[in-house]
RNA sequence: GGGGCUGUAGUUCAGACGGUUAGAACGCCGGCCUGUCACGCCGGAGGUCGCGGGUUCGAUCCCCGUCGGCCCCGCCA
């Protein structure tokens, strides 16, 4: 019978028990030898004297750090003014009768729960030791706790988990596919899915009305802290539903989740912001709303500046926009604002105008010799600017201003720390556009994917002015990360079609592509939307982590490589041939072996 | 595809104008220690300075290339 370290407590005193687990740290003083026990439940200090059990003691001597080992003893209160009020077990300890070594380990490649950060590399190597950290373990514990709280509340309300395939098809729209190909259709090859979408969709035209999956997603792309080519979703899919009702089902179950994992109440219903608004005050689809440097608009203001850079670019139908950083004067040097420069440059700023707010509101520096005290007093009331602050302006084409102007408000929080931490805001983001123009394909491109509902008011001038439709989808923002997204699906063949032909998908290479949807569709199916969240990121906020690689088990690196497993890696040739496969001269280059 | 940072002992980091034997801390090995908890004290071992080439009398340091790691842009419906 075994006990956990943290299963006990001073009421255990005198009952004798069994542990099982890793020696975490050993101390030895030469008649008396302290070891804490380390089990998944926590952990244990274990105290060894000669005088007591020498026979015991003499097998302590051996034990080293992360040594398995199998201790029974007594429990006993700590003798006045030894215990650790640091641990949790801190007023216990067990005094060992006999022990038993399970395993020996070797000499680590790094220290377990050291404070220095590793390498990640050698840390992924190894990662079956980093998981031994307290950081990883809670992280990874948090993770299994929180799925567990979704399946139960989605269960609960009547959804169904049903597993879609691995193996499917590739699709042209989207991200790049990891493809698999077929040993018993050579030159054929399947896609991991980028998302359940198609199947999940087909399901509602199945009738089953209340989809679920934690499921993984495949997306063969760049790297990034918070990308990973495999990721997982909470994918979610309802039948007779309009956007009110997906949101409230995902505001019920945040609430609880945040309720039952962090303690904290989320205030509902959840902030909804425009996208419009969204771009106008943020200069972003995701805003980051835990501090201000809000973006205001000062075209009209600067409709008749005297400063060409304002005037020509407001001529030729450009905006003036700017952010307020409070206290600037104070916080940044001339040097810092000259820095400010190539960084907004970086974001593709063509300059970067100033003026700090000088006493009684008056400007000074940068710019101001040339705005007149009309437009100072306009904008230091729009800005509520108050003496101290730096004003920083964009004059360029309307997107451009607010993409540099929201990436220059995420840099200076950061640099100036005025994120409240332990914060967490969560929003919607409505209403987006139903379509975008893609320079490079040459071509209108869905926004969300091309299964989303248009909004019903724009449904007469979807083909006149399809740029200026809307779609019924909807992202879920957390702290400025996009942590999930979805949309009311279309559900009529006849429209479905339009869209392709707007998205200049030919009838043909619809049926070709997606041909098994738009029949499905064809056969009653119901009015559906759903929504899928980013599981990884969800966590990696929560627990306050800065990549999801460290809510990850077993994460690749940003080269996609797995140092745990050296995955991927060549494969044998007779491997190739069963599937009908010969590389191209130009990939031998980089196999190493085989 | 592009930009930035980076690679020295098992780990985290120093290092020098280009010049004897490349240092520290932690870890590891050995010894001492009965109340520690990142125990302490004494001693010891441990280095292809990522890899390849070049410049040089001499390169860990300078130059070129290459491989890897992290962050970002592009990309990610």
């Amino acid at each position: 019978m075994r006990t956990l370290c943290e299963e006990i407590s001073e009421s255990d005193t005198g009952k004798e028990f069994t542990f099982k687990g890793w020696v975490m740290h050993y101390r030895d003083h030469g008649g008396l030898i302290f070891i804490d026990l380390r089990d998944y439940s926590g952990i244990l200090q274990i105290v060894f004297d000669e005088n007591i059990d020498n026979e015991s003691f003499k097998i302590a001597k051996k034990l080293k750090n992360e040594y398995v080992v199998s201790i029974a003893g007594t429990v006993r209160k700590r003798p006045e003014g030894t215990t650790n009020a640091g641990l949790k077990t801190g007023g216990i300890e067990l005094l060992a009768k006999s022990v038993q070594i399970l395993n020996a380990c070797e000499t680590l490649p790094f220290q377990i729960d050291e404070e220095a950060e590793v390498n990640e590399f050698t840390r992924l190597k190894y990662r079956y030791l980093d998981l031994r950290s307290k950081r990883l373990k809670d992280n990874l514990i948090f993770r299994s706790k929180f799925t567990y709280l979704i399946r139960e509340f989605l269960n609960n309300k009547g959804f169904f988990d049903i597993e879609t395939p691995f193996l499917t098809k590739s699709t042209p729209e989207g991200s790049r596919d990891f493809l698999v190909p077929s040993r018993l259709n050579h030159g054929h090859f399947f896609a991991l899915p980028q998302s359940p979408q198609l199947f999940k969709q087909i399901l509602m035209v199945s009738g089953f009305e209340r989809y679920y999956q934690i499921v993984r997603c495949f997306r063969d792309e760049d790297l990034r802290a918070d990308r990973q080519p495999e990721f997982t979703q909470l994918d979610m899919e309802m039948s007779f539903v309009e956007i009110e009702d997906v949101m409230s089902v995902t505001e019920e179950l945040f609430a609880l989740i945040f309720n039952k994992l962090l303690g904290i109440e989320l205030k509902r219903p959840f902030k909804v912001l425009d996208y419009d608004e969204a771009m106008d005050k943020y200069g972003s689809d995701k805003p980051d709303t835990r501090f201000g440097l809000i973006i205001n608009n000062l075209t009209d203001v600067f409709a008749g500046s005297q400063l060409n850079v304002f005037k020509d670019n407001i001529q030729k139908g450009g905006v003036v926009k700017a952010v307020c950083l409070p206290d600037g004067s104070n916080l940044l040097s001339r040097k810092d604002i000259d820095e400010l420069l190539s960084v907004v440059k970086d974001f593709g700023a063509k300059g970067l105008a100033w003026t700090k707010v000088g006493e009684n509101g008056l400007f000074e520096g940068g710019i101001s010799k040339f705005i007149s005290d009309d437009e100072r007093n306009k904008a230091v009331a729009r800005l509520e600017a108050k003496s101290g602050d730096i004003i920083f302006y964009q004059s360029d084409s309307k997107k451009t201003a607010e993409n540099v102007l929201g990436r220059l408000r995420l840099y200076l929080a950061k640099k100036y720390r005025l994120i409240p931490e332990g914060r967490f805001d969560l929003l919607w983001v409505v209403n987006f556009p139903l379509f975008e123009y893609s320079e490079e394909e040459k071509r209108i491109v869905s926004v969300h994917h091309p299964f989303t509902s248009p909004a019903k008011k724009d449904l007469g001038i979807l083909e006149k002015e399809p740029l200026s439709v809307k779609s019924d989808s909807y992202d879920l923002v957390l702290n400025g990360e996009e942590i999930g997204g979805g949309s009311i699906r279309i559900h009529d063949p006849e429209l479905q079609g339009k869209i392709f032909e707007i998205l200049s998908i030919s009838p043909e290479d619809a049926k070709l592509k997606f041909g098994f949807l738009l029949d499905a569709l064809g056969f009653g199916a119901p009015p559906h939307g759903g929504i899928a969240f980013g599981v990884d990121r969800i966590l990696m906020i929560l627990r306050n982590e800065s990549s999801i690689r460290d809510v990850i088990a077993f994460p690749k690196t940003q080269k996609a490589y797995c140092p745990l497993s050296d995955a991927p890696s060549a494969v044998k040739d007779v491997q190739l041939k069963e599937l009908g496969i010969k590389l191209r001269e130009t990939a031998g280059k980089n196999i190493k072996s085989e």
